[in-house]
DNA sequence: CTTGGCACTCGGGCGCCACGAGTGCCAGGG
DNA sequence: CCCTGGCACTCGTGGCGCCCGAGTGCCAAG
């Protein structure tokens, strides 16, 4: 069968025009891969190929290009993962092995990711709702004012300020203090609301309106602050595409400034260490029609707690990004599994 | 004198140039500006301005550009403060007004600040240096893992995890919290460090090496955070300006990820609502030597925590941008004040 | 000091042409 | 049945030459 040099014909021309950004002809293909036979041969199987809608040609008499099927067939069938260089897996230690909270592992993360692809990097926080309350702290600013910490399993800390209807003494917010964290310690964020709710009840009808303003703020905040966020990195490589992208790098920047983009973006979560390529169109975006975006979820064993990937344009290096993307998920799973 | 007129008309072709992106000619130049002179005599001042330095002609047959120099005598001497609209008043409040805590405050602003100014904006967090403890609190995580938590009264947390060498109980942890909570609150950051030192003096021998380890942890966190943090955003907006920057934006982009530059960027204190414009080359950079940086401190009251500001091409709206800058400086500093 | 006139300079846009890369098709050979 | 060399055709790209117009500097006169 002479279906496997095609594929290997799409190969190869996925490969060199990755490499040189020009379309690619089939004398130039015959002399840089060594496949056995003649470039009219290989015109052959081009025009099959275009025919099936893998490759096209801009113009006329111009070489081939990949379409977006084309490079779904490349990452669906031929491209494997090229596994990282010793130096970039050692890069990726000492870089991320400095950090010292959680904002800081997020930050290094996404540059240390757009600059091992050298394109866009984009990082979800880890997800409060897959993480466990590790403590819960309240702190008197004024007699009816109170802040309210929450401390998570992921070391990821949220705060907010408590306006309380009368004053708060020290004893009664060290009681409370006890109660909501015995019933919340240990616990899944998504199983708390029902937790405290009842922690009311054990107070003395005086402290009740204070008690309520406090849990409800807890709760709204447990809740709310699901809603994850998303850094951003390396958008400095997007210009390096410059005519990669038809009308220009600007909408693609806009899209990705927005949050709620970057969110839909990333996907949904699936199995750990599945790579998720979405290619041109296969994201709904208009504006991010000519880019792909390769992610994958990372956490702490099978857990999967949020996010990374990069983005950049259709035409991209999918086996060294998928590499690369895997890499760092790994990394930063392990390290949020035995630090904080 | 005709000093004056001269003024007039680099006034003009600074606005027109910024506002056309194209070298201005002495026609244009009496025709949009109802200067009541002729060409010719434009002609003439314009051979003064440019043997002074404040202009330049790209090519021996074109019209007149600013140069730095010139952009500086107009922000000098001849912009003013342009108020911003009701509208975009109230977009500004509107915004920021949603804020739950410091984090989404800056995220808020500089969001706001890009879209204000269609620019790329730059915002410090509030300096640790600058503000007081509010309170400490220490959580046992595993008998000999404490993580320490410090709450600042900008609202600020910063969070570290301690291995002791020794198990620490849950009644010296509290003592601890007590001594060091009775020596650091309602103290500036910088002061703590001493204070702090004699805190181990009260402890038992036994004890010593754990409430060590924690004290130093605390001193370096709160010295070594007080590197200050810097956020970005709107840099899709720079592309609008491709060809103001004549090695593409990219060297622009790079320089900005820096968080060290950014630092440098924003420039030192300086007295409130005392807005800084460095032009071109007055930025050390090169690679932002096409880039003009309008800054300005924001505080709450007279004292400035931190700054804010944009970056944008040379040719910038300058009134525009200096009345925005300060706009959303006041506010923010309004804001900080009363909220946490 | 201002003004109109005038000669001069150049950059940018347009049309033209030739080159060459690349293709599709076809007839012949293994 | 598939591969191959040959051949005619297409078209995008780059170089060249040309002209036009905007803008200037200078000068002599008001």
């Amino acid at each position: 069968m002479h279906e496997d040099r095609r594929l290997e014909v799409l190969r190869a021309i996925v490969e060199d025009y990755v490499a040189t950004n020009e379309p690619v002809g089939s004398r130039a293909l015959v002399e840089r891969h060594h496949l056995g036979v003649s470039p009219a041969t290989i015109r052959n199987d081009m025009a099959v190929l275009e025919e099936e809608g893998y490759i096209a040609q801009p113009h006329t008499s111009a070489g081939r290009v990949p379409t977006e099927l084309g490079y779904r067939l490349f990452v669906d069938r031929l491209a494997g993962v090229k596994p990282l260089s010793p130096a970039e897996r050692r890069a990726i230690s000492v870089f991320l092995e400095g950090a010292v909270d959680l904002d800081d592992v997020i930050a290094r993360t996404v540059r240390l990711l757009a600059q091992v692809t050298r394109q866009v990097a984009v990082v979800q926080y880890p997800s409060l709702t897959r993480s466990a309350v590790r403590h819960i702290e309240l702190v008197r600013l004024t007699p009816s004012r109170v802040m309210l910490v929450v401390i998570t399993t992921t070391g990821r800390v949220e705060q907010r300020v408590v306006d309380c209807p009368a004053p708060v003494g020290e004893d009664l917010l060290a009681d409370l203090r006890g109660r909501v964290n015995a019933a919340t310690v240990g616990r899944r964020l998504t199983e708390v609301g029902d937790q405290v709710a009842s922690v009311a009840d054990g107070f003395a009808p005086d402290d009740r309106p204070s008690v309520l303003v406090v849990l409800s703020t807890l709760v709204e905040s447990l809740v709310e602050q699901s809603e994850e966020r998303v850094v951003l990195g390396g958008t400095a490589n997007l210009t390096r595409f410059g005519q990669d992208f038809p009308r220009s790098v600007q909408p693609v920047l806009e899209a990705l400034e927005e949050q709620v983009v970057l969110m839909r973006l990333l996907g949904e979560a699936t199995a750990p260490e599945r790579v998720t390529v979405r290619i041109g169109h296969e994201n709904r975006l208009e504006q991010l029609s000519a880019a792909s975006v390769v992610s994958v979820g990372y956490g702490s064993g099978d857990e999967v707690l949020a996010r990374l990937g990069v983005v950049g344009p259709t035409r991209m290096d999918y086996p060294g990004t998928i590499g690369a993307v895997l890499a760092v998920a790994r990394y930063v799973g392990r390290l949020l599994a035995e630090s904080p």
